[in-house]
DNA sequence: CATGAATGAGGTTTCATTCAT
DNA sequence: TATGAATGAAACCTCATTCAT
């Protein structure tokens, strides 16, 4: 099945695109670009994309503002390329999840620690990827895709592998789990982002656990009190 | 406990805040007063809130521009109107669903029904949702929040009642159930919205039966075959 | 002499101009009018012209907005009318002193009283003539002028008056103490707006009196000590 | 006596406020930012403020409209700018004459020459000052007043020195007599502006000259024919 | 006469981006 | 490679005025 292999396709940078302007050469100064990448995530992360000003990225870099322009195309591609190299980490990382030799529930585990601890690690990078990025549609359609479908299909693949060993629930509809578990660490991030908590989120594994074993009281008398299904319109 | 009692207060509009220019009187034209926010849903909804032209909503509803801001007081409160007057609906809907006399599975099944229902019948209220809503905090911070906060208490007191009854899982942590039941609800419409797909996602109530019963497969030998929490480095 | 009888074309509304909208029927209802007239003193005096918004004028008055344009052509015209109005009634008693069989001393003294106490008994009046009436070179032109010049011209017949019949210095120049004798009174209303101070300025007849007398001390030793009027270049 | 010392505290930018914007890097280019002021006083004299337009200053500077923000905060400050530094240089010529080992009388002449002969010699500059700077109160609050105070302190300096030196009346009220003497000046002005006439007004002597010797003709007949002070109310 | 809802023109200011040095 | 002064486009909102009722 293709999901077993993760995408791999050389997308280079997703964000370049056939006519647009190509990105100034990466080579300059390695040091000095990063820097800048981590000054905009700051400057995104607490005054938004919208209100950050590349003269206040550049002050807090320590370079001159035309210098921002070196290294990045345009205050999108910052953006953009925050995105990119934030997720290519994670994505590398999955990957590994995703090969080990454990468990469908374990990695999945393991999956949702990396992407709640990855980001509670950071609250401006949190700030970014919870907020900014879903803003543009067309950041959100140009590459937040590419990179997230990514993320996705190993979800989607440690699921498959979960059912066909017989770990999952054989009628478990992947892409709706995918949904359930990247939409439930998505909103614990959100949530501790917007609570102010300082402490990262820590509820990693006892989400995927709750996942795993269901809402439901198991037992002999719990279960199926009345279950009316029909004939109570809402 | 409070949650027994879906919060009430007559909190008139959240968006009313002290020390602001009052909203100009709501009296006027309720007719047009609607076609505005119709236009503004619209307008939001397919370029964005910051593309939006106030000029553009104006056309769109038959109305000069100035007639814009003798129904609300600025861009930022058309938004948050938008936001609080479909809060307001699912919020009245989400109270019946609470009180119905059913078992805590369906009512949980509704509500979730209810969320992707409401906002998937509408591609730019549920794209003013699920993207322009969380791009400002400052609206996220001043009105989402306690409209929101509502929504999720209602979901805790479901499940509560739940574990009261025995319905549920006696370990069950509301807090992340209801993160669970709502990010979930929430990244399916985000994938919908993403997907192009013309027709309202459905997965209302399946998903909230993935999430009852959990992903693991029940049976003699399905589950525990080893998993091994140390020494497999990451 | 020409100035021995106050200018007295029937001038009607200065403001008239020919091809101007007709201001509207004054007649309708006096009271109102007068109302309008001293919620726009009050507002323009307050606020100033620019910040005054015919909205508060007309809710100061009790009327509609709509009910301003029944009594006034827009809102230069109500600054205007202002204008006039006081004027009119200035120039009336202004008439009153000129005629007055006093000497040119005495009636001088009464005009410059009549000006700092007809405006130092209203501040927002005294606003409006000092501070707003300067704005706009267009009102200046229209309106002002020519009241204001019969103003001058009272003075200039009383000064010729006190010059012909030897009360004041032959080589007085009655143009330059028309200026002056303004100019003077119009500071002291100045400096009593910007001071703050409530209660009306009182210096109108010392005013006169040191202009009478002049500066210089007279007596034996004092004067001409050393004049150098040539070789000092500044 | 305070006033014995004219004030000198280094007020370094009257208009500098605490808590405003810091006024750009003046630092740029001095030429091109007095290009702008230059502009800026001639709009600011021909149109009045209020409709002076940025992009007419710009264009008059030749430069473009952002341009005008590099070196002054905005619209406003524009008009500060004018009055401070024009203040400046009569106020640095003020302290040469007061300091002037001359009469007092004479020092009186030389700075009305001062205040006419320096704004007498540029309509839109004597525009600005004479219509534009009192139409605000709020800049004329801000920094007109302490700029113009300094003015007012030179005078009330040397008439208190004529005074105490025995070549100015010694019941003469400095107060009042700055208040003539500024006024007078500035009505010169504001009348030679109206007039529309092109030679600057030339009166500043003669006018010093009249306030000196008094109204009143000297001589053994003259005076005090009647002058009744009592029983003739108005 | 009176109303007040509706109109729509109009301008300051910001800030991403460029380019001469 | 780096700088930062210069550019100039772009839009929200106000409010005087009108006019249907």
């Amino acid at each position: 099945m293709a999901h077993s292999r993760p995408a791999r396709e050389p997308l280079a940078s997703v964000t370049e695109q056939p006519g647009e302007a190509p990105r100034p050469v990466p080579g300059a100064d390695p040091e000095k670009r990063k820097r800048i990448l981590a000054a905009a995530v700051k400057t995104f992360g607490s005054r938004g994309y919208h209100e950050a000003r590349i003269a206040e990225i550049a002050a807090q870099a320590g370079v001159a503002e035309g210098t921002v322009y070196l290294y990045f195309r345009n205050k999108e591609d910052l953006l953009g390329v925050v995105f990119d190299e934030t997720m290519d980490e994670v994505l590398a990382e999955g990957r590994r999840i995703v090969r080990a030799d454990l468990p469908a529930a374990e990695r999945l585990a393991r999956m949702v620690e990396l992407h709640v601890g990855f980001l509670g690690a950071d609250r401006d990078l949190a700030s970014v990827f919870q907020i900014e990025l879903r803003r543009s549609a067309r950041l959100v359609e140009r590459f937040s895709r590419s990179k997230l479908v990514e993320y996705f299909r190993m979800l989607d693949h440690v699921l498959r592998q979960g059912v066909e060993r017989g770990e999952l629930r054989r009628d478990l509809d992947p892409r709706l789990a995918v949904r359930i578990l990247f939409g439930a660490a998505d909103e614990i991030l959100s949530e501790w982002l917007l609570s102010g908590e300082s402490r990262p989120p820590s509820d990693g594994r006892r989400l995927v656990e709750t996942l795993l074993h269901g809402f439901i009281a198991r037992g002999p008398a719990a279960t199926r009190r009345k279950a009316p299904r029909k004939g109570d319109s809402r």
